[in-house]
RNA sequence: UGGGGGAUCGUCUAGCGGUAGGACGCAUGACUCUGGAUCAUGCUACGGGGGUUCGAAUCCUCCUCCCCCAGCCA
């Protein structure tokens, strides 16, 4: 390649924006909106979003409204906005005092229907639902008009008033824009606008019975709001003409719709209705699970804000249908955990060392770095003595080839420790089970440098068994097995493929002393297992950890494919 | 047999008429008191056929495949 710098990272949507500016389409101004339902819990897809749409606006010196389309009362819900309030702080944007509602817009949008109405663009149709579909038409023939459609303004404008009044049940009439019923687009062919919906809404109270739906309330907040581009997913590309319809009928200001494809992850779904049924059917145990896609699932997880951002800028912006790999994801949060997070040690399934040679009532205190990246994070002190703990994997009784770890005989070092050797081992006597390992150490080895300069391959993390703290640690895996959950035999369901190893709960792991008294927005690397969090589940008394992502395990590679090598 | 979109390494993505680049992943090696990190090297990609052109992933054309739409959901 040439030896310019690469060129900045770009997309589609930029490019628009920057001839817009270019040509100074919108006055140079750049106004974009993250537009939510507050039916659900936000996840990685909306984080996807909301990257673009503040982003963008960061980036042109523009800016980007909140805005909640709560046009349907019987499935929203308070809980769900300040849940996403939450969510798009905790990534890092901020809306000042741009918060709106569909709601807020109510009162307007009836006039612009109104004002339709008068127009002869838009009528009260008495069709039942079941007739309204069955009137539509096909995807490949054309629908018929209803009876209704010819009704005068004033006999329109009365009905829609005492639609309005709370004169009529649910279901009986529904506003309709007059457009096309042989249209190919079956968006055009005489969308409801209105519908009776005698609920509460979570803001507006009782105070209407009629709701807009969402075609005809979003392009017209857009408008209302003046959104330069109103950035949205693939499958509201056909709806376009019909906003552009309304927004030109009603001589409105008209923003510019651009659709991106959504994002997908391989194993995890990302349908607010499927994750619901994960939550409400038990799989998980709620929106916040650690195993969930949801931002509050990935926080609670551990992940950063920063790894989310950086996640959403790799993967780019287009319009082709895509299922990005997890595993960029999970090198993200690696990537900055690498750098910030502390190392500790922590052994998840302990096992027993005794040193025969290291004297009994002693106690040593090791320096240990904190972060080898960064000097400046400095060291702290951690515990030896002569009864530990050492990772129950680090230790084989009939050890594989390559393998540099503890067994019968092998000397291996004790990170910041001593070099040990192993010279007994101990088991019970029904099961067979290694109950604890005799091992000798070289007093000349402390720190971890042997004087005669000898090699050992080995390092070890550990934890002084008198010293130690106790706590439950909780290992994740993907919540399903296959790349793609929606891959399942005839009749089954993305259910069949939930993975029955998701979630691992280890109780009595023995965590180094300065872990006591970590707080839940504190972050760790347990050197040589990976990247924890403290989960809010912990108390005082009891310490809960979650693992946010592993380390790279490059042993478990090389046992694979010796076992591998082997079967054939 | 309607309408709207989309096809580039395994995956995501650049490329916008000048001979396919990056990231993740994978593989091999170096280094290492984390089998981490880091570094180095490598990895069967332009859906297919015609055409235009000195030259096509880019332009034209035909075809194939994939996705979305028949809520009084968003």
């Amino acid at each position: 390649m040439a030896l310019t710098d690469p060129a900045p990272p770009t997309h589609f949507i930029k490019r628009i924006i920057e001839e817009d500016l270019k040509t100074n389409k919108y006055d140079g101004r750049v106004m974009t909106r993250f537009p939510p339902e507050p039916n659900g819990y936000l996840h990685i897809g909306h984080a996807k979003s909301i990257c673009l749409n503040f982003g963008l606006a960061e980036t042109y010196g523009g800016l980007c409204n909140l805005r909640f389309d709560d046009t349907n009362p019987t499935k929203e819900e308070f809980e769900y906005v300040e849940s996403i309030k939450e969510d798009v702080h905790w990534l890092g944007f901020d809306w000042d005092d741009r918060l709106y509602y569909a709601s807020d817009y109510f009162e307007q949008l009836f006039d612009y229907a109104v004002q339709l109405i008068k127009k002869g663009k838009a009528y009260v149709d008495s069709l039942s639902a079941e007739e309204i579909k069955e009137y539509r038409g096909t995807l490949t023939e054309a629908g018929k008009e209803s009876p209704y459609r010819n009704r005068s303004i004033e006999e329109n404008l009365d009905l829609f008033r005492r639609m309005r009044a709370g004169e009529f049940q649910d279901g009986t009439h529904v506003l309709r824009a007059k457009i096309d019923m042989a249209s190919g687009n079956l968006n055009m062919r005489d969308p409801v606008m209105y519908r009776i919906l005698h609920a509460e809404h979570h803001r507006t109270g009782n105070k209407w019975c009629i709701y807009p739906m969402y075609d005809w309330a979003h392009g017209l907040c857009d408008s209302i709001e003046k959104i330069t581009h109103s950035i949205c997913t693939l499958e509201f590309e056909d709806h376009r003409p019909l906003y552009d319809w309304f927004l030109e009928e009603l001589g409105v200001y008209q923003p510019q719709q651009i659709e991106f494809a959504r994002l997908n992850l391989t194993h995890t779904v990302m349908s607010k209705r499927k994750l619901l049924r994960l939550v409400e059917e038990g799989y998980v145990r709620g929106w916040d699970d650690p195993r969930m896609p949801t931002i509050s699932g990935l926080r609670r997880r551990g992940y950063t804000p920063e790894a989310v951002k950086d996640f959403s800028e790799r993967i780019g912006v287009a319009k082709k249908d895509s299922m990005v790999d997890i595993k960029l994801l999970e090198w993200c949060i690696r990537e900055d955990l690498n750098k910030h997070a502390p190392r500790v040690m922590g052994v998840l399934r302990p096992l027993r060392v005794v040193i025969e040679n290291y004297p009994e009532d002693q106690v040593e205190e090791l320096e240990a770095i904190n972060n080898p990246e960064n000097p400046t994070m400095g060291t702290r002190m951690v515990p030896f003595s002569r009864v530990l703990y050492v990772e129950r994997d680090d230790f084989r009784e009939d050890p594989p080839k390559k393998w540099f770890r503890l067994a019968p005989g092998r000397e291996v070092r004790l990170r910041y420790g001593y070099y040990i050797t192993c010279v007994d081992v101990v088991k019970d006597k029904k099961t067979g089970e290694v109950v604890e390992l005799r091992c000798t150490y070289d007093p000349a080895t402390k720190g971890g440098w042997s004087p005669d300069g000898r090699k050992v391959r080995g390092t070890l993390h550990w934890v002084s068994a008198g010293h130690a703290i106790e706590a439950e640690v909780r290992l994740y895996d993907h919540l399903f097995l296959k790349a793609n959950p929606e891959e399942v035999e005839e009749g089954g369901d993305f259910k069949s493929n939930v993975s029955p190893n998701s979630l691992e709960v280890l109780q009595s792991c023995r965590l180094e002393p300065s872990l006591a008294g970590a707080t839940p927005k504190s972050r760790y690397q347990f050197e040589r297992l990976g990247y924890f969090c403290p989960d809010p589940d912990s108390s005082v008394s009891k310490l809960v950890f979650n693992r946010t992502v592993t380390l790279r395990d490059t042993w478990a590679k090389i046992e694979k494919k010796m076992k591998e090598e082997i079967k054939q």
